[in-house]
RNA sequence: AGACCCAUGGUGUAAUUGGCAACACUCCGGUUUUUGGUGCCGUCAUUCUAGGUUCGAGUCCUAGUGGGUCUACCA
């Protein structure tokens, strides 16, 4: 679909709309506002994907702002954490790098301001008392005894606030605006709470600082923000945004909302994610088992490949759950086009070639992307002593069976066509130990005019050169793809006891070891592959996506 | 219980804003293939319900039903 063609989302027809009718001098200018107290995840990389596309569409630019209001939780680790993850998703936000602290001095004036219009002021209630006088959904909330202290008054105490003169949590200071609103945010929210804790960019400069609300809308108006997009949840704080904007007579940026995107078998909440690391059932916040960007980064996910699941994912306004194989598809498509092919036996079976010469070893050239039409090479070694996968063999196959078995033909992959003559097998357990055929030296990939059939092929590695490998395999961390959606059960009564099996059995041909760190193959026949720290010595892949497999063996 | 938001295949998003319900993923078939991959082709919907407006409704109106959000000195 040509990108004129393409519908639009409910955002851009509203950023079409203010185009055509002149708003803000047609600008378009977004932010993503992370808050740097913690890592970033898929549902980041929706926002992130959002921000930074609909600019690019529109001719815009997109600031990074971290919201950092909260010195208890932020800090400068994240930051750069963050950064990081942001351009290895392949945004860049140029020279527009904010900072909330950056506008403490401006939020403080703008708090004064409020005060001397009437429409803040200290309240001396502990949380407990305003929580109380708040009432609840249908229940109209009370005013606060310190509600309609003078201006003066207010100023005095909201600057001793600043200067230190009372201890954390004795006061804060609230917007004064409707204590029966239906919407909670409404009723008198506070905006300023003394807390002596040390920020991570502006040290002990302040002992008070600004709650979200009041802090984010402004930023958004210093910023010359036109377009703030947020999730859903949001919404109730929308007429909370206005109204600040409106009293403190600041340019006018527009919140809209969109819903958050969900994934299937994926959890982004900070505080559950933050146990799995706690309490060692993953390796980290990076384990490729993590929902975190760099979770996915060393699971071989490509960024291309979220951007695209973050486009195809669309933008609304309703619930949603987004299936894995989604995300799955889209790595698939982009590994495909990007990843050179190797061959690896995962679990080796001996198999002899009876009629190959015992001291032979030749080199057959193999294409390392058949998708690429500029694919180069590399060579093969084959000799007499091979190894097959395991699950290539069957003595006594089911009818839609076409690999190996007795009496059978198969090609090795860029090699020969092979007839299977006999096996061994272990007396004692009855397991196959080796495989042994014969091969048509006619048949030689690339130059086979035997007419020689064979139904299936198999990639294979040469026993001598072979190299040993470790591979780990991941599954999905839950066995369900909502944990965290039943009333009558735990997120963690889901966890997948299989989520990472390590297979320490694997070998590879020799040219799987040119790899560098987070270089993804693709495992011939068997899936992509990303290269991770070695692992005693050996060559280590992660696992990233399975091969789709129209073979579906009888499971009963 | 209130206020606000939402409702289109199994999933997600569309429908030129009132004019033949489309695209992608999944599933299942077929085809091509020296990867059972890739590519290509095909099957899969009473648009939550009931009324109403209209020549004509997924779209507008009313009521209902279902789901979500909101009552932190977090963001």
């Amino acid at each position: 679909m040509s990108e004129e063609n393409k519908s639009l989302n409910f955002i851009e027809q509203i950023i079409e709309q203010d185009i055509k009718s002149g708003k803000h001098e047609g600008r378009v200018h977004t932010r993503f506002p992370p808050e740097p107290n913690g890592y970033l995840h898929i549902g980041h990389a929706k926002a992130i994907t959002i921000n930074f596309e609909i600019t690019k569409k529109y001719g815009g630019t997109t600031n990074l702002r971290f919201d950092d209001t909260n010195p208890v939780a932020e800090d400068t680790k994240y930051v750069e954490a963050i950064k990081q993850d942001i351009k290895w998703l392949g945004y860049d936000w140029e020279d527009r790098e904010y900072y909330a602290s950056d506008y403490f001095q401006t939020l403080y004036d703008y708090a004064e301001k409020l005060i001397h219009k009437g429409l803040a002021y200290v309240d001396d209630s502990t949380a407990e008392q305003i929580a109380q006088m708040k009432g609840d959904t249908r229940t109209p909330g009370k005013n606060s005894p310190y509600r309609d202290r003078p201006v003066l008054e207010n100023l005095q105490l909201f600057r001793d606030m600043k200067d230190g003169k009372y201890e954390d949590g004795a006061k804060v200071l609230r917007a004064k605006i409707d204590m029966s609103s239906p919407n909670m945010h409404m009723r008198d929210p506070v905006i300023y709470r003394i807390k002596r804790a040390h920020h991570h960019r502006t040290g002990d400069q302040w002992c008070i600082y600004p709650m979200y609300d009041f802090a984010h809308g402004q930023s958004d108006s210093i910023e010359g923000i036109t377009h703030s997009l947020c999730s859903l949840e949001f919404r109730h704080h929308r007429p909370l945004y206005d109204w600040f904007i409106q009293q403190l007579n600041i340019f006018p940026s527009r919140q809209i909302e969109f819903a958050r995107m969900n994934v299937a078998y994926m959890i982004t909440s900070k505080r559950r994610l933050l146990k799995l690391v706690q309490d060692g059932i993953v390796n980290g916040w990076d384990d490729p088992r993590m929902p975190t960007l760099s979770g996915l980064r060393n699971k071989g996910f490509p960024p291309a490949a979220i951007r695209t699941f973050c486009d195809k994912a669309g933008v609304a306004k309703r619930d949603n759950l987004i299936e894995y194989e989604l995300l799955e598809s889209c790595v698939r498509d982009e590994l495909n086009k990007t990843s050179l092919r190797a061959m690896v036996v995962l679990d080796p079976l001996k198999l002899i070639i009876k009629n190959y010469p015992q001291d032979q070893t030749e080199q057959l050239p193999v294409i390392d992307n058949p998708e690429d039409p500029h694919a180069s090479s590399h060579m093969l070694s084959f000799s007499r002593e091979l190894f097959i996968e395991r699950s290539d063999f069957m003595v006594d196959p089911p009818k839609k069976f076409f690999r190996l078995a007795p009496g059978r033909n198969v090609r090795l992959k860029a090699a020969y066509i092979i007839h299977c003559d006999d096996f061994k097998k272990d007396p004692e357990t009855g397991e196959v130990t080796e495989v042994l055929c014969t091969y048509y030296p006619e048949t030689k990939s690339g130059s086979d005019d035997s007419g020689i059939k064979a139904k299936g092929v198999l990639h294979w590695v040469e026993a001598h050169s072979a190299i040993p490998i470790v591979v780990n395999n991941y599954q999905q961390l839950f066995t369900d793809p909502t944990p965290l959606g039943h009333d009558d059960k735990d997120y963690l009564d889901f966890l997948n006891p299989d989520s990472l099996t390590v297979n320490e059995g694997a070998l590879a041909e020799p040219f799987v070891a040119q790899t560098k760190q987070l270089d993804t193959l693709q495992f011939m026949r068997q899936g992509y592959y990303c290269r991770s720290a070695d692992q005693n010595g050996k060559p280590c892949f992660n696992h990233t996506v399975s091969l789709k497999s129209r073979w579906k063996p009888k499971t009963q």
